[in-house]
DNA sequence: GTCTATACGATGATAGAC
DNA sequence: GTCTATCATCGTATAGAC
């Protein structure tokens, strides 16, 4: 086959690429299917054509990164869970954010993709429209419920809203951390160095969620 | 004074209301001032004349809202400060954190307008474009210090870099409270009230950051 | 002092000529 | 492909009416 064009082939791969970094630049809504399609030098119809409709695509663009990402983390939680099991006791608190929060801080370094990625998913969770939160939270779903259950079980003695509250607030500590890295920040009150890897932000912030979690 | 036009005399006010609503549902860089005057129903030149230009209303859109918050929350810290100082041993940190956490809660659910700006200020932290961020930065520059310096005089055993990652986690996990209240959420795991009021949020995140801050 | 009508220069996208 | 003419839209500036 002789390829005539650089571009066919992968017309599918070049939408979703185009399309998160669009959506992460200028919302889902600021995004046109004509800046994603000229951005991809595709057609315009080839979006209707792989993904149905602009909903269709954006469920896309969630699924490639999150899927993945959200595997792992439940691995993670089920390990913790099941090491608990086989001794008897119940899942250790610092254990169980750690097998969260790790995965999440790792994904964001991996590549440059996935850090347009997670700058998508922050500003899709301060969005006044929530067509886009709401597709994440539906991916995040069954995630979440695990994470709840086991930090209950981790807290037995703490009432199951709170434990929601604080996971809540956990969640939050991690979002602005992902959001505030990679940033500039020279403006800042004293140094603070936005450019930590992965391990030295883990090992800021466990200390601070878990002893939130077991006030 | 014969009023021939509803809006007559109130036109600076007018714009700045506009603004703040646009601003928070488009973002500062997707409104633009024929969109802002044309909500207003005032003239194109009337924000030029006014605040000198687009950045000087923006200015002005945040100092509205923000300085008088800020006094509120340096009063405050200062208070906590003031009343250690007396009795000659350090700031409780429980103390400190309430001090500025509690105006900003009340605040958010003060007015309908207070939670429109609300939303601007987490639309500007996740936002790509720094512009918007670098003047709520500047504007909250004093009291951040303030409260820093204030949170290492409480905890002055942790080291300043540690207080100021601290910092941000709680100012994290505040921001996403105050984003995800006031939405829906019936699809939620389980059934988390986020129509809470300010006391009961404040019952919930105060025993979560002040533990975090002790780790 | 306030407000209006209108114009200006810059920018970014589009489309056609080569 | 590359260049270029054109157009819409943006923030901004100004002259004059009330």
């Amino acid at each position: 086959m002789n390829s005539i064009s650089p571009t066919q082939g992968d017309t599918k791969q070049r939408i979703l690429d185009s399309a998160e970094y669009l959506f992460a630049q200028n919302g889902y809504r600021g995004t046109s299917l004509r800046a994603i399609t000229g951005k991809a030098d595709v057609n315009l119809a080839a979006v209707n054509y792989h993904y149905g409709s602009k909903d269709g695509l954006l469920e896309e663009v969630i699924k490639r990164r999150l899927l993945p990402l959200n595997r792992t983390r439940m691995q993670r939680i089920d390990a913790v869970r099941q090491k608990a099991r086989e001794r008897g006791n119940k899942p250790d608190i610092r254990a169980v954010l750690m097998a969260f929060i790790e995965p999440t801080l790792l994904f964001k370094e991996s590549t440059p993709e996935a850090g347009t990625f997670v700058t998508f998913i922050g500003r899709s969770m301060t969005d006044p429209d929530d067509t886009v939160r709401r597709v994440f939270q539906r991916f995040i779903m069954p995630l979440f419920q695990i994470l709840f259950e086991t930090t209950c079980e981790a807290l037995p003695r703490l009432p199951r809203d709170i434990v929601l509250w604080r996971l809540h607030f956990t969640l939050g500590s991690l979002f602005h951390t992902l959001n505030i890295c990679g940033k500039f920040s020279t403006d800042d009150i004293e140094y603070i160095n936005t450019r930590l890897d992965a391990d030295s932000l883990l090992a800021l912030i466990i200390p601070f969620v878990t002893a939130g979690m077991k006030a």
